[in-house]
DNA sequence: GCTCGGTATGTTTTT
DNA sequence: CATACCGAGC
């Protein structure tokens, strides 16, 4: 029996199928990654290919570490040598090696779209264009879709012709252009663009990576844009060993330049190709599956496929109507805390960011331990991209950005009016703008500043030194970094409960330069600070804690949950607006996918549901349900308008609605301690707490994985609740810890409530339960193993 | 040079 | 609703 038995006979034959180019064609669940990986443990194994000629290519992050970890289960030996890695990453690779055939140097900096977006505004600047007539973003937008076309800006002008907007346009993206060489920079787009621009310059360049990568599998096809496509065409173009997965149904990725031309007619661009479907789907139930179906169905201008599945019926899906986006919110916590599953079973889907904070409200209300991905990413919260700039300009002296940034942080009474001088200087002599503050004295007018900036340049050439040593970690530059410039003195001064969060936040930085550092022996600050820009929230979901997920139907793609809740499904929010008014009914199309996706996560139960009126920009808006529901026939569904009095899932122990509109009060079952987890107020009275304290409070908004638990009190409530039901045998355990090295008259420090003292210390059985009386968010009870409270 | 408060302004989705 | 930018006052 070999490891090809376990596959389904179509997988089977794209697993055998190694020469020349293939298209997969792999539905939601289907197996596509199994099929991947068994693929390359083929090609190894029974087709002796040298591990070192094989390249993958994934999205994100996260699958490419999914599929590494299963190659090399599978594969015996040389596993390490395949390249496993998105495009990104891969072109990072391939540049750091080559580009100075382009006119960068090696250690060129990689800019997110905060630092496009503060240069673009410079731009505009330099140029004296008006930011009112020519918006950053649209300009930045503008920009990317000529990338993402392989168009430069000098292809741009010529395209312009007359259209003196066009041209104008033109100008901004040849500066842009011209200002990110000067700071030795390359945004996301730069990194697809200049990698072809690399291989398409320099023939033996090309043949190398040719020669290299004999076999070449892309994963998620039907996202690749016209960059992304002649990237790989470039690479295949001598084997033609190449083998493409994808489904055209779950091409969302439109608006960012993916073509779904590259997968409709993959059979065009490579003749001879051949195209294996896979149809079956392990993932969901029938009902489920049945309802993808007919909301895909509506679509034109697919490949015709019928994925089915022989998993058992199981429930309907589900569609709830509200009165408003609240309602809708609460219940979707409540039916979660009801639910047999445990809370990393679930997952709560939705289309915009915004939609987030009223789920998020919700569970902090009712102690639902959740995790966010997306909104703010963790990188571009302002402490950590403060750090980071900081390294930035230890690592490479020509970004002008991340020295901008910093001059003046913390305050050094260095102004905009001196920095402005040192700019003009700098632009006058062709310096970088670091280089220019080296040379503070020689620049006119500066006065008193110029020593302050010469004493910030020593700083920085102190740090440039000190990397030299090898073993001096990042980790201690970092710390160092914090410490000498004054950057922790100052987070210290703008107040408790601000600094514990900011430190945290610096903290999981550290963290992630450690575990870099033992990951990679040789790893440099270049290396760190890149893999730091190129990682997504995705990347960064650990799935190891019990907490629901929250997260855009965009982010989900490619994850699969027991339970989810698609919520917001109303016309004008979920398909937009703007698809639904635009005359491209492509743009529909684009958001049915989107919906479809959202569906085909779901494995054994799937809500959707919607509200009559949310508040959106501030103004309440009415909508109708989403035409994405009406377009799943009757019998597949369970549809219903929620009465809140008369809902079947309410029970005893979620009594707690003092803060809903039909409030009842209620028999509290949780023993009348408040738990604390909402508001201020929070007194250990029993149905009296929630103030309706914001979610912001913790400090969470600004979170890309956000999460509570541990740290916060919040985490308690399933554990603690009388009624808990068995959660599928994941039951998330307590820890209790041996002694506490407090006691009740104590004075503690919490995370996120600061200072206070310990009133009453309970043993629970598993867990402490401590009483604390903080001088500002007033009593808390909570888990001793989840506080982490410090004696002080 | 810095801080605060006012007003204007804008919205999908993200590697 | 929330951020971003600008001008007045310290």
């Amino acid at each position: 029996m070999s490891i090809y038995d376990t596959l389904n006979e179509v997988q089977r034959e794209a697993v055998f199928h190694t020469e020349g180019p293939l298209l997969v064609l792999a539905g939601a669940g289907s197996g596509k990654t199994r099929v991947l990986t068994h693929r390359i443990a083929y090609l190894i194994e029974e087709k002796g290919v040298n591990p070192w000629n094989i390249l993958a290519i994934t999205f994100t992050n996260k699958a490419a570490g999914e599929m590494r970890e299963r190659v090399d289960k599978i594969v015996g030996f040389g596993a390490e040598s395949i390249w496993v890695s998105t495009f990104h990453s891969s072109c990072v690779r391939i540049l750091r090696r080559h580009i100075e055939s382009l006119g960068y140097t090696t250690n060129f900096t990689i800019y997110d779209s905060d630092d496009q977006r503060t240069l673009m505004r410079q731009v505009l600047k330099t140029l004296e264009i008006d930011p009112k007539l020519y918006k950053d973003r649209a300009m930045l937008g503008f920009i990317s879709t000529a990338k993402n076309e392989l168009v430069t800006a000098a292809e741009f002008e010529l395209n312009a012709g007359g259209d003196f907007r066009q041209k104008k346009v033109a100008q901004i993206y040849k500066e842009y252009q011209s200002q990110l060489k000067k700071n030795n920079a390359l945004d996301f787009d730069d990194l697809i663009m200049k990698t072809v621009e690399l291989f398409q310059n320099n023939p033996e360049v090309l043949d190398y990576y040719q020669e290299r990568f004999k076999y070449i599998m892309v994963d998620e096809y039907q996202d690749t844009n016209t960059a992304q496509f002649k990237l790989v065409s470039l690479l295949a173009g001598k084997y033609r060993n190449l083998c493409v997965v994808g489904d055209d149904d779950q091409s969302i990725y439109k608006f960012r330049g993916a073509n779904i031309g590259n997968i409709l007619n993959f059979e065009k661009s490579y003749p001879g190709a051949s195209v294996i479907k896979l149809e079956q789907n392990y993932r969901s139930s029938q009902n489920i599956l049945n309802a993808a179906n007919e909301v895909i169905r509506h679509n034109r201008g697919r490949k015709s496929k019928t994925l089915w599945t022989a998993n058992e019926e199981g429930p309907l899906v589900q569609y709830k109507q509200f009165e408003t986006a609240a309602e809708e919110a609460d219940a979707i916590v409540r039916d979660i805390q009801n639910s047999e599953c445990g809370y990393q079973d679930c997952a709560v889907l939705y289309r915009t960011n915004a939609q987030s904070r009223l789920i998020e409200e919700k569970c902090l209300q009712r102690n639902v331990p959740y995790r966010m991905v997306g909104g703010v990413n963790f990188y571009q919260r302002k402490e950590i991209k403060d750090i980071l700039a900081y390294l930035k300009t230890i690592d490479n002296g020509r970004d002008d950005l991340s020295a901008l940034r910093i001059i003046n942080v913390p305050k050094r009474g260095i102004g905009g009016t001196s920095v402005g001088k040192v700019q003009a200087f700098a632009s006058e002599h062709d310096f970088s703008i670091y280089d220019a503050f080296c040379r503070a004295q020689a620049v006119p007018g500066l006065g008193k500043a110029a020593d302050k900036i010469l004493k910030f340049t020593a700083l920085i050439e102190d740090f440039r030194e000190r990397i030299r040593y090898e073993d001096y970690s990042i980790r201690e530059l970092i710390e160092d970094v914090l410490d000498e410039s004054g950057y922790q003195k100052e987070l210290e001064a703008e107040g408790e409960i601000e600094y514990q969060t900011r430190l945290e936040n610096i903290e999981e930085l550290i963290n992630k330069a450690v575990s870099f550092e033992r990951d990679h022996d040789e790893g440099t600050l270049s290396e760190f600070l890149e893999e730091v820009a190129l990682v997504a929230d995705v990347d960064r979901m650990d799935d190891s804690e019990n907490r629901v997920t929250l997260m855009t139907l965009h982010s989900a793609k490619g994850l699969e949950f027991p339970r989810v809740y698609l919520s917001g499904m109303e016309d004008g929010l979920f398909p937009s607006m703007m698809s639904i008014s635009s005359d491209d009914k492509e743009e529909i199309e684009e958001e049915r996918r989107l919906c479809y996706v959202g569906i085909t996560r779901a494995q054994d139960f799937l809500m959707l549901t919607g509200a009559k009126q949310r508040m959106i920009n501030g103004e309440t808006r009415y909508s109708k349900t989403s035409r994405f529901v009406e377009e799943i026939p009757a019998d597949l569904l369970e549809c219903d308008k929620l009465e809140p009095r008369l809902s079947p899932f309410r029970k005893s122990s979620d009594f707690d609605d003092s803060d809903l509109p039909w409030g009842q009060g209620g028999g509290n079952a949780r023993g009348g301690s408040s738990w604390g987890g909402s508001g201020s107020g929070g007194t250990g009275n029993g149905g009296g707490a929630s103030g309706g304290q914001r979610p912001t409070t913790w400090g969470n908004k600004a979170a890309g994985v956000s999460s509570f638990g541990p740290g916060s009190n919040a985490y308690a409530s399933k554990t603690a609740s009388p009624v808990q039901k068995p959660a599928f045998g994941k039951a998330f355990t307590v820890e209790k810890s041996g002694a506490l090295d407090y006691k009740e008259g104590d004075r503690v420090r919490h995370v996120k409530f600061g200072e206070g003292n310990v009133v009453e210390i309970k043993d629970g059985g598993k867990d402490y339960e401590v009483t604390v009386c903080f001088d500002k968010a007033g009593i808390k009870k909570m888990f001793a193993s989840f506080a982490k409270l410090k004696p002080i």
